[in-house]
DNA sequence: AAAAAAT
């Protein structure tokens, strides 16, 4: 490997081909385009596992739009899952006592159902957009090997195909539509788990199906789930059955899309809530029904204390990006949702939290919400690994700006297939990410920007923007750090470090996804000087090239909060469940009965992949 | 010290 790549060869190779890095080099090959050459057993994800027959003709014309009435039609496998759902009590029979959701008004249940949008669009035959396909399309072989750590009492083994779980004919079809052929790692340990009731902590790469590994259990739990009764409320006061939760606004958006394409026509359905934008029409989204909320935290509490939403029949209980959720800024608010409002306690609902990254003080906290749980670490497929080529150069502050100019000249220079590649520049303040942008658009690089004093509208519209190509260029605080999966990002420049070296990570994480490769440069300089050791560690561990100016840096520097202490065993980002660690065990080492690799690992168990989570 | 998250 050449010991220094250039941004040229990097968007020359992410852009046309992938390149293969270390362990995942046979996997990258079989994620290229299925028609470059040398791929001779390569079957597009789409193509892989299809069933002999009775394959359902595109949802948009072959579905009757009241079909949960009917009966199934010529063996159909749609209606199957639909007749289930019809036979519990309070779905589609429009009895159900539930006032305020879909079985309490006659035929509303029907009449929402007959408006549900097919997620998928005509996708299934024609070509599709190629965000929507570098979306889904994961790289699945890559999972092959993924180290795999769990712990906890009683863990169920993993499954290897989704054919061998039970989530319902519907969820299954929707799974086929957005080509998850087997699950990843994340998923075959996650769906057992959590069909078996247990709560869990988990460390997931964002963008290998940590979403679905969440929603498909909940759906298929709310499907085959009694529904109880409703209790008495006010007339408008719904009860959602599962509860997600994310720190952003993009987001929540996010889970949304996704959760919604899961739950395509099989009758659960998935609202979501959050601020800036009108809560008119998230209210009236409510009233029509709702058994999956997705919220950030702010609006939901609004949603309580006007008792429009009620926690009180929740069984699912799902925190992403749950090392966020529960620092110093969100815990209180956190605290008050689910602590202190009518959320059934811990050991009634299921609580499942998922982050990339999981300090052990925030695993501390996170325990408060939890019981009997079982940890589980999925190694990286990518990110901060082996596909992200990392950079850092010293750049003064003075510096900063000319030198995004030349990086971003040597990128048009580089332009790819007549379509820009696309650039996230993360910056520290809200007021910076205005000025940058204004100057890069002042010098011929059409930018925008997203952050928290812009409108929620202009937030979208600039990520839309960005997704689009149309201004190639998003200049962003740390609102965009964290789960967004933008599609093309071929580099990531951390114009201004974050404090902690989580955030390096979720950020350099926008890019390098599902099995292509990226780049990330960081500006580092004396302001930096608290990060050095950290980031030091963080790329010698990705087999990076570490600047010697960054290892005396390192060296001399403290780390602060970047430090982990017993940063030696197992692997520094809170990969490893603290309840292994004797200074937090409570009362005897097998107080949790932790401390089993009940389910072994994946494949060989590497320090240097282990120890970096998304 | 900054960012995010309700109005």
């Amino acid at each position: 490997m050449k010991s220094r790549t250039s941004w040229a060869d990097l968007a020359a190779n992410s852009a046309a081909e992938n390149v293969g890095f270390g362990s995942f080099s046979d996997s990258n090959k079989a994620a290229g385009s299925a028609s470059g050459g040398g791929r001779s057993a390569y079957v597009p994800p789409h193509l892989r596992n299809r069933p002999p027959s009775a394959d359902p003709p595109a949802p948009t014309s072959a579905v009757p739009a009241s079909s949960n009435d009917r009966p199934v039609q010529g063996g159909s496998r749609w209606a199957a899952p639909r007749n289930d759902y019809n036979n519990r009590p309070g779905y589609g029979g429009g009895g159900g006592g539930r006032p305020g959701g879909w079985g309490g008004r006659s035929g509303g249940w029907d009449r929402g159902r007959d408006r549900e949008v097919n997620p998928f669009g005509n996708d299934d035959d024609t070509e599709q957009v190629f965000s929507e396909q570098e979306n889904t399309a994961i790289n699945f072989d890559a999972y092959e090997d993924i180290p795999v750590e769990t712990s906890g009492d009683n863990v169920p083994p993993p499954v290897n195909t989704f054919a061998e779980i039970d989530l319902g004919e519907a969820l299954n079809l929707n799974i086929r539509r957005c080509k998850y052929v087997k699950p990843t790692p994340v998923q075959r340990y996650t769906i057992p788990i959590s069909l078996a009731g247990r709560d869990l902590m988990a460390c997931a790469q964002t963008g290998s199906g940590k979403t679905a590994a969440f929603c498909f259990p909940i759906i298929s739990g709310i499907m085959r789930g009694q529904v109880p009764q409703k209790p008495l409320r006010g007339a408008r006061t719904v009860f959602p059955l599962a509860l997600i939760l994310s720190p952003t606004r993009e987001l929540s958006m996010q889970i949304h899309e996704e959760a919604k394409k899961f739950s395509y026509q099989t009758g659960v359905k998935v609202v979501v809530a959050y601020g800036g934008a009108p809560i008119n029409q998230q209210l009236r989204e409510l009233e029509r029904g709702v058994d999956i909320l997705v919220a950030t935290p702010g609006r939901l509490v609004d949603l309580l204390e006007r008792a429009r939403v009620s926690l009180q029949m929740i069984r699912y209980l799902a925190l992403d990006e749950a090392d966020r959720m529960l620092d110093m800024g969100f815990e209180p608010q956190i605290r008050k949702i689910v602590e202190q409002m009518d959320m059934p306690p811990p050991g009634v609902r299921q609580t499942m939290l998922f982050s990339a990254t999981f300090p052990r003080e925030i695993q501390r906290l996170a325990s408060d919400f939890l019981a009997n749980y079982i940890f589980l670490a999925v190694g990286r497929v990518g990110s901060s690994t082996d596909l992200i080529v990392q950079r850092v150069e010293f750049v003064q502050e003075s510096d900063k700006r000319s030198h995004l100019m030349d990086l971003l000249h040597a990128q048009r220079a580089n332009g790819t297939q007549g379509k820009q590649a696309l650039t996230l520049v993360f910056v520290e303040t809200k007021k910076g990410a205005d000025s940058l942008e204004h100057w890069l658009c002042m010098n011929g690089f059409p930018a925008t920007t997203i952050h928290g004093d812009r409108s929620q509208q202009e937030r979208e519209q600039a990520l839309r923007s960005f997704k689009s190509g149309t201004t190639p260029i998003l200049v962003a605080t740390d609102v965009a750090a964290r789960g967004l999966d933008i599609p093309h990002v071929a580099h990531v420049v951390n114009f201004d470090l974050p404090n902690d070296i989580d955030d390096y990570v979720h950020r350099i994480g926008r890019t390098g996804r599902a099995g292509k490769t990226g780049l990330a440069t960081a500006f580092f300089n004396d302001n930096n000087a608290s990060l050095a050791k950290s980031l030091a560690d963080l790329m010698q561990e990705a087999n990076q090239e570490v600047p010697a100016w960054l290892t005396r840096y390192a060296a001399r520097s403290f780390g602060g909060r970047n430090r982990r202490p017993g940063g030696g065993g197992g692997g520094r980002f809170g990969g490893r469940d603290f309840r292994r660690d004797s200074s937090f065990n409570r009362g005897g080492s097998d107080y949790y009965g932790g401390g089993n690799n009940a389910s072994g690992y994946g494949g060989g168990y590497s320090a240097n992949v282990a120890s970096a989570w998304d």
